[in-house]
DNA sequence: ATCATTTGTTGCTTCACACAACATAATAGT
DNA sequence: ACTATTATGTTGTGTGAAGCAACAAATGAT
């Protein structure tokens, strides 16, 4: 784990600090310690772990418990002197992950302490599909999947990972190519009130959240990252210090249309010789002359078979791929690349070639050159519902005081 | 001003926060009130901006009057009711910043107000030169600025610009190509210790920090935006929500050693076909046939008299800059570009045909593409000076209780 | 001269965390 | 079996920062 060097620079204070900012924040961190650890911890563990006193922590946790985040365990004896009693996430507050892809719908329940609830796919075709037919049916699916949690769980809320351009103050598609999806509002489409707030995201941007936190409130792996997620297309995603990167209109990473030859061939997205053009699935599979419906464990396969299209334009890919990590590796000085989607499936045909290339072409290179690794859920085809439920389960993580007074508030 | 959209996220909570993090907090958002008010503010004024109460912001604004943050001017009546007493920037504190560049050194004090008390320039031909002989030189130039400031200044601390890679957390130089300087660690070499604590930065990263915040603790034009400092070669900077970005070893924005061309020329870097190659200051005068000593005016003035070979290198110039900032502009997804340097000098020559090519090629050209200006301190030689120096004085308004306690302690 | 209006200060309250003492519940030793 | 030891968690008091309300101060309007 590495969250000291690309981390963000600390935020210019904008509003007054209050004491309510103050236990805010102290919630945020006791409730951060309980998640994060490895195992169970007792509310003196997390004084020490804190600068907190005993006194503290106990009230902070009361709180926690209130709301709902956490849950004490079995008293554990153990050791010397009085038994502590374990604090865990609570895997009764849940968020919904949806996925809208171009072959599948996906709805999965993920609990606190990151167990996957429930899960339902509708399997489809949904290129050049109408938005108004599908979002109703991805909120039934959806719908389904909660009930399914069964009764004692508490939603706080919906994410919706989108293939295509979103901003996620607004909760707006702006356009999902592949999917020939306009601008539209997806919340109020998916015809599901029941499923609380609803936050849209990028499918690459919610993939790239599983990578550096598999677990609400946990970061894990690197932290400082490049996530490129091959699809159709390919996205791509920036994370520095755990955080996904958005930049001015939400398509920060966006690597797919990183220019590798300005004299290449044009594409829709005004640029020439963009990445995608060389290293997406529809790419590989002309370029191998496979047809559009084989998949890319098929090109794959054509290249270990020795297939001489396919190998030539799995080069070509790699060599697309490096010329891009190196402007943007450069450009962001991170050190890490991860391959996701049908890149990552590609993995061991192109990971220690790019690692190498890369470590002798970047400024970094004398430092070791960063390393390219394969998304440890690239055997799940929907790692970024996973990932849009843990960003909703981040925000009440964040910010603990809000949700605990909401939660209280209803109840009476 | 547009800190909004690329601003960093929030940091997770790492440490706990007790009210002494709070006043921090607090005070460091008065002194920014105060400091980046375009007019004098009373007390009442800061308790209006911020949502703090009159009592409070008293109490606030007179520690910060106490650490010298700020200064009481004359009761203006004006209006009605009592008159106001209004509070402005103390210009008795102040840090001096250092420059250490090819042809010239230069140490210049900025008070916290942003006004230039004192300066000093030593011209000369630093490239291969001996660190332990120029370093000396550069410390005795700024002993004689502080003391050129008078007596009743306050002197912070000093930051040194230099042209080379930096590790800001450690203060090493690891590399100064253009200087022939190798790792070395500044601080002591300056033999200054009246200087104070000395903050190192790098060239680009320093420039840049004066475009988004001219004065200390005052946000003024773009807060997202790549800059683009041409020397010798091509440093460069990425700053979000007005903080430069540093990546993990402090090369972040070094737009510099983007490849243009993958099989273009050979760069020092490690890498082929590196902007740098293309549109620095050395690449441009050799395409033009002109000798390494000539200037960039020299260079604009062959331009503008037709002359063949220099409008060939100009062209060849601009075209790799839409390159690499193509890929910059849609990896980060930012909406402004600012050259400095000789690129601010051409500026007329190649700024609006940049704007125009980008505005066609990359994903936010819809939206009307990223503005390409010309960094409004292209006539001063030495904005990196101011930066070192202002990044010091953020250090005092992002931390003022530390400051206060210390000067209260320092005193007795 | 009196009143209205705005500024800045003062005294009291509230709230969150620190500190210290204590109650609790287990193990270790005699 | 009984006590000492040890660690956990709670309680009660103190401190410090901000909120609130009342008031003193200084000026313009009537």
């Amino acid at each position: 784990m590495n969250t000291a060097t690309g981390a963000p620079a600390r935020p210019r204070p904008a509003a007054a600090a209050t004491q309510a900012t103050l236990r805010e924040h102290n919630l945020s961190l006791v409730a951060r310690i309980v998640l994060g650890a490895p195992t169970a911890m007792s509310r003196a563990d997390v004084a020490a772990a804190t600068a907190l006193t005993r006194s503290t922590v106990s009230r902070l946790v009361d709180d926690l418990l209130t709301g709902g985040l956490v849950r004490e365990v079995a008293k554990v004896g153990g050791g010397l002197g009085r038994p502590a009693t374990p604090v865990v996430a609570d895997d009764r507050l849940c968020a919904l992950g949806l996925q809208v892809n171009a072959t599948f719908l996906l709805a999965r329940l993920v609990a606190l302490d990151g167990t996957v609830v429930a899960e339902e796919a509708v399997d489809g075709d949904f290129v050049g599909s109408d938005p108004a037919e599908v979002l109703p049916l991805m909120g039934a699916c959806g719908t389904r999947v909660v009930a399914a949690g069964g009764e004692d769980r508490t939603l706080v809320g919906t994410g919706l990972a989108l293939p295509g351009i979103v901003r996620p103050e607004t909760g707006t598609l702006l356009r999902a190519p592949n999917l020939g999806w306009p601008t539209l509002d997806p919340e109020p489409m998916l015809a599901a009130p029941e499923l609380g707030p609803v936050l849209v995201g990028n499918e690459a941007d919610c993939a790239a959240v599983t990578v550096a936190q598999p677990v609400p409130g946990r970061p894990d792996g690197p932290q400082d990252f490049i996530y490129l997620s091959g699809e159709i297309g390919i996205g791509g995603a920036a994370v520095l210090g755990g955080r996904v990167m958005r930049g001015q209109h939400g398509w920060a990473g966006e690597i797919g249309h990183v220019c590798v030859d300005a004299d290449g061939p044009a594409c829709p997205c005004g640029s020439r010789g963009c990445l995608e053009r060389y290293a997406g699935l529809r790419a590989l599979q002309t370029a191998a002359g496979l047809p559009t419906t084989a998949g890319i464990d098929q090109f794959a396969a054509a290249c270990r078979a020795g297939d001489e299209a396919a190998l030539q334009s799995l080069a070509t890919a790699t060599g697309a791929l490096e010329t891009a990590l190196v402007s943007a590796v450069n450009l962001l000085d991170i050190p890490a690349v991860v391959l996701g989607g049908h890149l990552g499936r590609l993995g061991a045909l192109i990971a220690p070639d790019l690692a190498a290339r890369l470590g002798s072409r970047v400024l970094a290179g004398r430092f070791g050159g960063p390393t390219v690794t394969v998304d440890e859920h690239v055997e799940d085809r929907a790692p970024a519902a996973t990932g849009a439920a843990i960003t909703v389960l981040e925000g009440v993580v964040d910010r603990p005081a809000a949700w605990i007074d909401g939660a209280r508030r209803a109840r009476g």
